[in-house]
DNA sequence: TTGTAAGCGTTATCAT
DNA sequence: ATGATAACGCTTACAA
């Protein structure tokens, strides 16, 4: 006792001395209340452990100091950080940013803080960025894919952090993954218009690099077609940037070839809808001319004129679960993974058989 | 010297014994490059501080030991995390994304980190995310808005965290602010319908429960309307939720009134594109029958078949320059406060006179 | 149930 | 230019 009390005289001397008003910390709580650190520290975090009549006055003298713990000084004690970090492309495409509401919210339910980056498809920059979270002492890491940077394993082998990659599941090839199968999900998509007639077909997509999603989606297409024995033609294969002015750009361009395709698969929501507005500014009847499909289901799509058929990723469920995964795993209990996320193929009113007459070759 | 290869040898017993490789730490380091801790700190710290052959011979043993610097601990030695957190109401809405987007960047390049989360529109669930924030040692704050829990201005003065609230621009009433001023901008939109000879508006809008800013751009409606003796009727006044479909709803509303608006202003890009496409569906001619303009200028509305006139807003600005205030602040520069972002009215097709016969009651 | 005191991995103040 | 060492604010054996 009287060594609390000459340490607090001490304090108190150097803050008139300093004049600096030391911010409250734990000890001040401890002294304030006439009890030691331990107790404190224990009265917020195992409050079972302490009497009720101790906890009552530890409570009122944090209330009346107004302390609120010091994040940092605790990570550092209990090298647990309750930070996890995300690292995705961007968030300006409706699906990341849904998943990153989901996951942020997950998150925080369970106590923990979301540390948040945007690599912008790249590699390196991505690398980096985890890199600097795993400085901060994140204790689980959510990316997106499956290619990154060749150090990464390495590296979080050796600091042992969690990590979960998302909008994919390939479980063959990768342990923990959560998503959609990008590959199959195309790959029905496109069955699905081959079974109407389709024999003709135009890809508009955004550019696959560092991007394992789209190039798998792509693929799945190709599977598809190469089961019935067709490809697409170079001048029907159209890859660019991800927006709507692109989408007119690349269907007109694909529209105004020979032969001219009976479906255009889209790789991407503002690709599809670029696709269906030049369509209207060209004149041309969806799905009578022309059956245009996309991928996944933003509001705009349900209702526009004739509206779009799409495949349906539940991005929220993707960015919660991987947050469940994860604090789950640091939690001590088993989640079960690679856990594949649900998908749906909603079929509207911009696809159909093809123009009569070329439903065949 | 003696006192360092002591304290190694004891470590490394203690390795062995537990069998548990304890994670490399400045310390290691410095005992591999025969320095103190103090010099390898100064080396990652301070370089210039230290001569060229240290600097090399620690610089090889970072690598040969792979060590990533531990944040936490030096947020408890420094008092300084190099982190920022935002708390924006969602990412779903195109003008937060971007500015989430450009925020993380410009953070990035000077050094700092993002935390984010997502209030929901609910203040008390925003301070309950601050407080997190603070307990995790953020060194500033980005926030929407200036509506705030009443508790939040004590806390932040106590702990001394700069702040900035986005989205708004009222210098008269707060001090750090950055972004638009509301509702100038719509007063100037009302302003423009009213020169082309509208007399009756109706105004299709978010609840402004806890949205400042979607209040203010009320007010400027009204008081551009004020001005000419006008008012919005009661008819005409629909407030719903933040989407397409709910934007058709209230479209298909008012415009069933009597007597029939002939000028529709709507307060989000969704509530705008929902008219539009409900426009369609009921068969109306825009802008002959009716004019229709709405806020944020995302990609969709210039490609419309009907493009719709809109606000534009530089979320991106917003965004950069908060980050770039809260960091200039904390570095000790003197950063323009408050900022007013760049705005525009866009004029496209969707905006004209009003039918004739009804432009002057 | 409560207290004592030794860390946690850095930085920063002194000396040297 | 470099080194020894005391913080930083909390948690957690170990004692009592």
């Amino acid at each position: 006792m009287a060594t609390r009390k000459d340490k607090q005289a001490e304090e108190t001397e150097v803050q008139a001395a300093t004049g600096k008003a030391a911010l409250v910390g734990l000890r001040q709580v401890a002294t304030t209340a006439n009890v030691s650190t331990a107790t404190v520290s224990r009265a917020i975090n195992t409050p079972h452990l302490v009497s009720p009549k101790l906890r009552e006055r530890i409570n009122e003298a944090i209330d009346r100091l107004g302390w609120v713990p010091d994040g940092t000084a605790r990570a550092l004690a209990t090298k647990r950080s309750s930070t996890i970090g995300a690292v995705f492309p961007t968030l300006t495409h409706g699906d990341f940013a849904r998943a990153t509401t989901a996951m942020q919210q997950e998150l925080q339910e369970r106590g923990y803080t979301l540390l948040l980056a945007c690599s912008d498809y790249d590699v390196e920059q991505e690398f980096q960025q985890i890199k600097k979270f795993i400085e901060r002492g994140v204790d689980g890491l959510v990316l997106v894919g499956e290619n990154h940077h060749p150090e990464l394993a390495k590296l979080l082998a050796r600091r042992n952090v969690p990590t979960i990659n998302t909008f994919v599941y390939s479980p063959e090839t990768h342990g923990s993954c959560i998503g959609p199968d990008n590959r199959k999900l195309f790959f029905d998509m496109t069955k699905y218009l081959i079974d109407m007639g389709h024999q003709v077909f135009a890809v508009v997509a955004q550019s696959v690099e560092n991007n394992d999603r789209a190039e798998a989606r792509l693929q799945g297409i190709q599977d598809a077609l190469a089961e019935e024995g067709i490809a697409v033609r170079p001048q029907h294969f159209a890859i660019g940037q991800w927006s709507i002015s692109e989408g007119r750009h690349l269907f007109h361009r694909v529209m105004t070839t020979q032969p001219r395709p009976t479906a255009v698969i889209c790789g991407n929501p503002s690709l599809a809808v670029g696709a269906y507005l030049e369509s209207l500014a060209m004149g041309l009847k969806v799905p009578d001319d022309v059956s245009i499909v996309g991928y996944d289901d933003i509001e705009v799509m349900s209702h526009l004129p004739v509206s779009l058929t799409t495949v349906r990723v539940q991005s929220e469920q993707v960015g919660r679960n991987a947050a469940r995964y994860l604090v789950g795993r640091l939690e001590g209990e088993d989640v079960e993974i690679p856990f594949q996320c649900d998908t749906e193929i909603v079929i509207r009113e911009s696809s159909g058989p093809p123009p009569a007459g070329q439903s065949t070759d």
